[in-house]
RNA sequence: UUUUAUUGUCCAU
């Protein structure tokens, strides 16, 4: 069962949807789908694609079998109850966790925390805290890293400095996390030559280089008690080399991303995705073809990836290379979504072929990908394009019946 | 030995 568990725990963490059904399924045939932990697996897998009524039907089939739900399938479950929109506020929450008689643990109140922060409540992650707090719950290194990530995503650097004070003041280890926030608080802020220092100066200092910061924290942090010392991580490195890409500074990322390699540190996909996204953004499309041949022989392929790639090839005209990229991802079986098809649907457009955009809208369709605004809009101006207003106009039209007013 | 919370890309790809 370990084993099986093993492999259902690697295909959710590559997202590969279809292997997770599959595999779970077989386990089923076998008799080897019968523990919390598998369940537990599967919760936070349908949780995080968003299919709350299929997790509802695992939850009943959990308790017909007589398996207990733990407090982690609780906290799975309140992380999906979070995307509902009836819980939009903190009490309702609280109030159905008291009601099923469940005891939040220092997670539960974490995910309430960062699902608040995400959506820029303050008041009601305020009143989480304060939660927290009457029920004797202490905050952890997370709970502050999440308060810190909120702090600087509200441009609040002054206060994220003071709660980093606060932090080493009661004892707070200050881990590789913490150091990632500051990292991107800093790029984020326009002072991405200090954030660099801190990469550097984390494999020599650990999360002591944050002392270095300026302003109210400077010269607080000391190692003695930070025994393990916390190094640059992926997250660390995807931080600033997206920021050097973003700027044009190819050969500074590069430089970056082969001294990462050195220190052991293998690329992901979205590593390889920011390099495809900076090349295409400059225009620089030979150098993200070659990014993703490297893609390919490293990583497992996404739909993003191939979306990047096509999204910069598809606003040059280059529709042959599109093409040949859409049969590649069908041979791989990955799955096409709505921005593949916007991309094709582009190419089209500049192509000026709105009669074969239509019939690639029918065959999104019949694949079950619903369009957005942005196909919409390809439509209309590529009827716009070859000057078949009266199509234009009922693309137009449709597209106000389907989608919604914001869009 | 396996499962839940915080940090990186997109967010009209």
């Amino acid at each position: 069962s370990i084993t099986y568990n093993l492999v259902l725990n690697g295909f959710s963490k590559l997202e590969r949807l279809e292997e997770v059904n599959k595999l779970i399924s077989f386990m089923k045939q076998n008799g080897k789908f019968c523990e919390l932990v598998s369940y537990n697996m599967w919760l936070s897998v349908l949780v995080r694609y968003g299919k709350l009524f299929e997790a509802r039907l695992v939850v009943e089939e959990m308790l017909e079998k007589g398996i207990e739900p733990d407090i982690q399938t609780y906290n799975i479950l309140i992380s999906g109850l979070c995307q509902e929109v009836m819980f939009s506020d903190s009490s309702d929450v609280m109030a159905l966790m008291r009601d099923k008689g469940v005891i939040p643990d220092v997670c539960t109140y974490c995910i309430l925390l960062h699902w608040f922060c995400s959506k820029g409540k303050i008041g009601e992650a305020n009143r989480v805290m304060d939660e927290m707090v009457r029920n004797d719950c202490t905050p952890n290194t997370v709970t502050c890293n999440i308060l810190l990530n909120s702090l600087w995503k509200q441009g609040k650097a002054m206060e994220a400095e003071k709660l980093l004070q606060k932090m080493v003041q009661r004892g707070y280890e200050l881990d590789t996390v913490t150091c990632n926030i500051v990292i991107n608080g800093l790029c984020k802020s326009g002072k991405l030559e200090k954030a660099l220092d801190i990469v550097n100066g984390m494999w020599d200092f650990g999360s002591v280089v944050l002392g270095d910061l300026g302003h109210a924290f400077l010269g607080l942090v000391d190692d003695h008690k930070n025994k393990t010392k916390c190094s640059p991580d992926l997250l660390s490195y995807s931080t600033i080399i997206y920021e050097l890409c973003n700027m044009g500074r190819f050969h500074e990322a590069k430089k970056w991303f082969v001294e990462m390699k050195g220190r052991k540190i293998s690329p992901d996909s979205i590593l390889y995705d920011i390099f495809i996204h900076g090349f295409c953004k400059y225009g620089k499309l030979s150098s993200a073809i070659h990014v993703f041949q490297d893609l390919k022989k490293n990583c497992y392929l996404t739909t993003k990836s191939y979306n990047f790639l096509m999204h910069g090839l598809s606003k040059k005209g280059r529709t042959d290379e599109v093409y040949k990229l859409k049969s590649e991802m069908q041979e791989h079986g990955i799955p096409l979504n709505v921005f593949t098809y916007n991309n094709l649907i582009r190419c089209l457009c500049e192509n000026e072929k709105a009669q074969e955009a239509t019939l690639l809208m029918d065959e999104m369709l019949q694949a079950g990908v619903a369009p957005n605004a942005s196909t919409f809009c390809l439509l209309v101006k590529s009827f716009c394009k070859v000057r078949d207003f009266a199509s234009a106009k009922e693309t137009l039209e449709i597209s106000l019946k389907v989608l919604g007013p914001k869009d």
